[in-house]
DNA sequence: CTCATTCCGTTAACATGTTAAGGTAATTGT
DNA sequence: ACAATTACCTTAACATGTTAACGGAATGAG
């Protein structure tokens, strides 16, 4: 536990204060936070793909979605939720409003009543078809822009330290 | 990782489908997307902060705003915005809310009536002072689980995605 | 100087993030 | 069989993300 190496208890009233540290306490720098950084880094690619999106009526995480469940398939929502990335609160609100926008479509499972099955209605197929390449040649673009290597290098990274984490 | 082996679609009863490829367009899969890669990073990190957050009751936002005056003093608002990587809009709510709690301080600026300069509250500073150690010591847990070389590579290129791409 | 423009911060409206709690269904242990 | 536990999903409540619009204040062009 011995965290504090800080705790550099000035000399009880005697000394003149050279080497005393002011009481402000120092932490990294937010540029070398981590949680930070992964952030902004988020954000600047997301802000590409934006346009397009708003274009289409659909939020990041719709769109995260879509793209899961035609990745995927039917499967149970709490497994959308996991792939998409999205908190299965907030996925129960996005199923809801998908599903009346006739992108989504549900079905109770059968062998087990808890779970709730979705897929891609054919409007969401559609949609899917529609995006997907817009989607490529957005990426690609930011392949010119930021070099193939770089984009890979950083995925094999990430994916890492999700995994190592993961525990 | 989830557990969608069963993707196995039926023969479509009628020609074997050789070289055709069926009207479901690709696109990368999710596990490839840099975006999405990077969201999932954070949140593992992130995930390791959460306790000491709640403990304080703050959010991440509001911990990321008191760091960043922290560091940069008295500066008007959009730039504590700017650096803690907090919208404008979603800022100006927060402002008010660290103010109620005594952790931040406003004045107006002199020179230009529209600027609003931000600072720590001396409560703010205590609050700080408590928890930039708790903080550091979980960072150095996560830099044992991660190794320090992973997470200087992963910090160098993120920030050279963010640095790439503002423009 | 006047007017249009730009800048800074705020507010509104809606979607999502986050935690907690609840309801129903399956599973486990006895 | 029974009760306790766990699992899946939903809802509620509040904070934040996001876009748009607004109002006051500086700037710039005429």
């Amino acid at each position: 536990m011995a965290v504090n190496s800080n705790l550099r208890k000035a000399h009880p009233r005697t000394d003149p204060p050279v080497s005393v540290v002011p009481p402000a306490l120092q932490l990294r720098p937010l540029e070398d936070s981590l949680s930070i950084s992964l952030l902004r880094a988020r954000e600047a690619v997301m802000a590409h793909f934006r346009p397009q999106l708003l274009e289409q009526d659909l939020s990041e995480q719709q769109w995260r979605v879509i793209r899961a469940l035609a990745e995927s398939g039917e499967v149970d929502a709490g497994t959308v939720a996991q792939n998409s990335c999205i908190h299965p609160a907030s996925f129960s609100r996005i199923l809801r409003s998908l599903q009346k926008r006739k992108i989504l479509r549900t079905t109770p499972s059968r062998t087990d009543s808890r779970r709730l099955l979705v897929e891609l209605a054919p409007g969401g197929r559609e949609l899917f078809d529609k995006m997907a390449p817009v989607s490529e040649s957005i990426y690609r673009r930011l392949e010119e822009k930021l070099g193939r290597e770089l984009i890979a290098d950083t995925l094999q990274m990430v994916k890492k330290i999700s995994g190592n984490l993961r525990d």
